[in-house]
DNA sequence: CTTAAAAGTTAGGAATGCCTAAGTCTAATT
DNA sequence: AATTAGACTTAGGCATTCCTAACTTTTAAG
């Protein structure tokens, strides 16, 4: 039987693996806010499990198994996450504390039907990919805004989707996924970054400026 | 800190406790199918939490908190009931289950939007009334099919809504809220009703009769 | 008013999932 | 190669919530 809290952790995992292959336990203790301990407890019983493999000291990867499992519950939070906003009307910066707690939750019928109702959409309101029925996800590594060059402009994809506090101060900037931002400035000594966001000025802290995906812009 | 465990004893109970005042463990026992010393334990520690009074093998009876509490539940099962059927297409035999797991988990945020998206409706689609904010509640007690004397019309108020199969079949006959039905003959000794439903003949047993709550025909 | 069945409680135990503290391993420095 | 800081694991513990088995209280029958 797969808990709740197991699917937290093949969650957490999926989403630390990407670039990478292993995931350490401290990097799971520390995104999910437990201590590392819990965290070899739990990863070896999922061993046992078959949903990851482990290797004492050296790291955890999700098998085929494992994998499926996390794709399923991200499915669960980011078609949550759309429907919150689109259907029912919640500001974006608290559908994800929702979606965190519903995702564990719903049934299959629940997930077809919002998937529905939403015309069966492939990114959620932070730029998302949203994973299909068998797991196919199209989810692209995007470079942040701190990355780009003085001079550029890009177009925003996505978002970190874990403070509300920043989501807030994203939608007062009018960062949200599709927005155009031209970087006119980057300050020395990591400082801020002089951003143009529909013809207004804005400086930003690094800080948030690597929470912000972006493509080169397309025009 | 109140559990989701300790929220479905506080909704039990305020349901058993309709009609009389001290309900009993094993009543509670056999409503949630757990054995009758894990209701002990619990309710010992509900009654710690000034959420009940209990009296050794006297029973148990809901204080003004836990009454508030098992209201607050109970309007977001019911919402969500209404919710699940109104907006998102499910079926009424669906809703209960998806209903008792979502009901300990959605924000106050996400009661209000349900509420507002029905136009803030005050009975669910089993024909139950849904609690208002302030706890307000107006339950009344009707008799079921089963006491309806031979001869008489009665129309359907609520039917209960924790079996999927017996819902399918009230769906079936044309059972639902505000349906006319009247009782042609009661056959002896517990035997089956026979009922007019628009126009139909059907013959239904005693215990699904027992089911189905009416009132004395409004024409 | 006794007694036995039914109802209810207590005791002890198991699974889950977290914690802290202490010990072990890895990897980087010298 | 030895040292040592940091990463990781093990051990033991606690809260929650359920269980079964054994015991106690209530209640209803004779």
């Amino acid at each position: 039987m797969i808990t709740h809290a197991m699917e937290d952790y093949l969650k957490t995992i999926y989403l630390l693996q990407e670039g990478q292959e292993k995931v350490s336990t401290s990097a799971i203790a520390q995104q999910m806010e437990i201590s590392a301990a819990s965290v070899t407890g739990m990863v070896r019983k999922l061993a046992g499990m078959g949903l990851l493999d482990y290797t004492s000291y050296q790291g955890v990867e999700l098998t085929e198994g494992g994998k499926k499992i996390a794709q399923e519950i991200l499915r669960h939070h980011r078609l949550l996450e759309l429907y919150l906003v689109e259907i029912m009307g919640f500001t974006w910066d608290k559908v994800h504390d929702e979606a965190d707690k519903l995702e564990h939750v719903i049934s299959e019928e629940f997930e077809d039907r919002m998937s529905e109702a939403l015309g069966h959409p492939t990114t959620d309101p932070h730029g998302h990919a949203i994973p299909a029925k068998d797991g196919a996800v199209q989810e692209v590594t995007y470079e942040t805004l701190a990355e780009v060059d003085a001079g550029n402009s890009a177009t925003v994809q996505h978002v970190n989707d874990n403070d509300p506090e920043m989501l807030r101060y994203f939608d007062r900037l009018g960062i949200l996924p599709g927005t155009v931002v031209q970087v006119v400035a980057k300050e020395p000594f990591n400082g801020p970054l002089h951003l143009r966001i529909d013809q207004t000025e804005h400086f930003i802290g690094r800080e948030v400026a690597g929470s912000v995906f972006v493509s080169p812009q397309t025009t």
